[in-house]
DNA sequence: TATAATTTTTAGACTAATCTAAAAATATAT
DNA sequence: ATATATTTTTAGATTAGTCTAAAAATTATA
């Protein structure tokens, strides 16, 4: 059992959000961009990181994650999105307040915290924002989902999670009262601009691309 | 308005509480002694922090808390005060199991989550320990209280806090099922070895000085 | 495929916090 | 009051994490 420092958790949980959207390897400047540092400083860790068999590194070629490096980073997420949950649940925190606290708190270490925590919380199976938030060992229990912007006219979708968490983006969300779990349905879309007529709590409202490209949701089943 | 590191709060925390039972100046030694670290490293920080006017000190001399350290200090305590109660509360810790996480999370950084936590715990004035929780202005509501070894034969009086708080003294108040508020009589004293008879809950129990040192109590209100 | 542009790494330096060993100041004891 | 013991400070070194500037490797371009 070897401890991490918060610094080498947060280059573990910045390479594993990287690798999620890019599946291939990681890049250095990748990683400095995402940190906030420069690119020097994140080969020093890279080699650090790769001495704890973190994450495999071969110089100029770009890293990933090792399981060990996986599962580390997969616990820091579960952190963050159980704390987030908290956050949003027990203290009146809105879903555009939560991410800097939630940072603080993802590395807190106390297994016995975070357990409890989840039975208070009543085991969440998602974060105020529709992350899937994974479980003891690392699962992660991902939902068929689609963006907005993807949708078929004339159906009917559940918000489940937004892609841009900006607190821009989520006041938006708030203001037209859509939050996850919000039922709308999809009346028409302009092939011009492909903005979107859709229906939430019996209100219409057009939402450009810019909005429906940010938001995830899940079709109804059809019967 | 000048952010503290967490090493800084340490030692503001342990300066504050060293004075809390020697009222007059701290000594580098002591301070030494509390955070585990030599007393050269102490004087180093202890130039940082007369910097930062958190602290007067004269070379030597020894050092005491200006207004704005001892503010620094009791909000730390008071974070860490609070996060007692929400464990023990909230998430099932025993009393003895606290201290560690409490000292991880007493350095997060966000007034709403204490304002909300403070709420959400329904403003605990006390910690699990039975010591006072500081007010948002740093105020202490201390209650006149007397260790249980200078209490006086034939009174009644309940327990309201501990003096000693290590994991195994701790754990022989729950064996005895002792805890903040409960209520006790003190039967006899031994004279040769201070040795007590103490009825609880209605049970006799003989205690040593060792433990009456460490128990404080409240007199009942004589009628 | 040779050259230019970009990315990545190395080299050397800085800061915060710590340490050891030695020097200086203070406190204690004869 | 002087010598001894203790405490505190200084001086110099170390580690983690960061930086800038320069060198090396890779990728893109003509």
């Amino acid at each position: 059992m070897m401890l991490t420092t918060l610094t080498e958790e947060n280059y573990l949980k910045a390479i594993y959000h990287i690798s999620q959207s890019t599946q291939s390897e990681v890049s250095t400047n990748a990683i400095a961009q995402k940190i906030d540092a420069k690119a020097s400083s994140v080969t020093d860790m890279l080699k650090k990181l790769a001495d704890k068999n973190l994450i495999t590194y071969i110089k100029y070629r770009g890293v990933h994650l090792t399981e060990k490096g996986r599962l580390a980073a997969v616990d820091i997420v579960r952190k963050h999105r159980l704390w987030e949950v908290f956050l949003v649940d027990k203290l009146n925190f809105a879903w555009d307040e939560v991410h800097d606290v939630a940072e603080q708190l993802e590395h807190i270490k106390s297994q016995k915290l975070i357990n409890e925590l989840d039975a208070l919380l009543d085991f969440p199976t998602h974060d105020p924002h529709g992350d899937p938030i994974p479980d003891k060992n690392g699962q992660i229990h991902r939902t068929s989902k689609i963006l907005l912007s993807q949708a078929e006219v004339g159906k009917s979708y559940t918000c489940v999670g937004v892609l841009d968490s900006s607190s821009d983006f989520l006041k938006y969300l708030d203001k037209h009262k859509i939050g996850i779990g919000t039922a709308l349905r999809l009346e028409d879309k302009e092939d011009f601009d492909q903005s979107m007529h859709i229906i939430i709590n019996d209100v219409a409202i057009i939402m450009s691309k810019a909005i429906t490209n940010n938001i995830y949701v899940k079709a109804h089943n059809e019967n």
